[in-house]
DNA sequence: CAAATATGATAGTAATACTATTATATTTGC
DNA sequence: GCAAATATAATAGTATTACTATCATATTTG
């Protein structure tokens, strides 16, 4: 049997021509996120984009307005992957314990591969939303872009997983805090892992980030 | 009586000559800081700051190699700074459970002015910490910076913290993560707040995000 | 097959993040 | 008090960035 194909619905605010629309356009996301994830960022430019798919800086900036609007695009992308695999990994489940532990897990594992989306390698996608993320949302424009719902398939997930934690324990007053708390955590901690190893304890192969988080909610949630 | 006035040290690597030995190098330090507040870093530019201070790019960059570096050398400050108050705020506390939640306390809370260093406005400081040091470290250059010690000051201070958590709880796996979470979280936190309020649980004036630091340490710790 | 649309090539702009050089103050050591 | 040393300022220059604008050429579609 094949493999369910799915498309993550994107916003048409967050381009000019919709990038799934065309080779081109996939290419350019390809392509885009893995000189991201190759030379940061920062060094990362349009132009480089043009010349390692044979095309045209002018020809990019016809789908993304700029280079920041590409990596809100990334990001949105990326998190309503999240959001489908979170809905799919819970829908059936009756347990909120074995919901919140499932949502957990899954914000805070190592991401794999998934053979569903061809044309973006979730893995290294997952590599520029720890290390890049942060750079979208902390900029003098956020309140405008926010205005615009720049930033809401990141808010639908944390309100879905809030649900949880309120379903496990209605009383809880700081569920929104809880999450947004263990998701960027979960980031951070990947990247002292990986970089500023003194700010963490993370052993090779023990998944502590998965334990400590794991531990941390039942902890905070006993009653 | 006068207040007490320290100089808080500062590594030598962080600068080409040193900001603090000089009236040029105090109006560098003091308006940059005032001028990564009101433009945000990547707007801020050393040219922009030669014209504010009446005095010339080519100067800045005597004492600072890049904007980069200078961030950097802010970054150490504010840390230097905090260890400070964390070490004056804990000395002759005999509980290890108050000398822990003394920590937590002032790294969750808000800043506040502090009169004892003239050129540094700790208030502006703290907001830019919590918007642009995220961007210090997630760079390409990391790992080389932490080599030569760009982020000694900060890993410190977690691991004066941890050095509470052990003691309150010497079997607890987790206590550079638990601290580093914590940090970070606190300064996510107060940015969602002020800029992505579906992303917390803050309410004005109500100090929610010590409350619930405070009472996660607490119930992580619990034994 | 013409018209519409998508892409490519080229050029241009203001700004950035510097470096280099030279000139002018200011400090210091004798 | 003055020369030498040092700090600062002024100016110019460079490669690159993050775009915009224009025009030419493919490709698709009705």
């Amino acid at each position: 049997m094949n493999e369910l194909q799915i498309n993550i619905a994107t916003d048409s605010k967050l381009y000019f021509k919709d990038p799934e629309s065309s080779d081109l356009g996939k290419r350019i996301v390809e392509h885009g996120i893995e000189m991201i994830h190759e030379l940061g960022y920062e060094s990362f430019t349009f132009k480089k984009l043009g010349d390692r798919i044979h095309s045209n800086e002018s020809s990019i900036y016809r789908y993304f307005e700029s280079k920041h609007a590409f990596l809100i695009y990334l990001l949105n992308w990326y998190w309503s992957w999240i959001e489908y695999k979170l809905v799919f990994a819970t829908t059936n489940m009756e347990s909120a314990e074995d919901k919140l532990e499932t949502a957990i897990q899954l914000l805070t594992e190592e991401v794999k591969e998934d053979t569903s989306f061809t044309f973006i390698n979730e893995f290294i996608l997952n590599k520029i939303i720890i290390i890049e993320s942060s750079k979208a949302y902390h900029t003098k424009g956020v309140d405008k872009e926010n205005e615009k719902g720049f930033y809401k398939t990141y808010k639908r997930v944390v309100q879905r997983v809030c649900d949880f934690v309120l379903e496990v324990n209605p009383t809880f007053d700081y569920p929104h805090m809880l999450v947004s708390t263990i998701i960027e955590g979960a980031h951070h901690q990947k990247y002292f892992s990986d970089h500023l190893p003194a700010l963490t304890d993370c052993e090779d192969g023990k998944n502590n980030i998965v334990k400590f988080y794991k531990q941390l909610v039942k902890d905070v949630l006993r009653k």
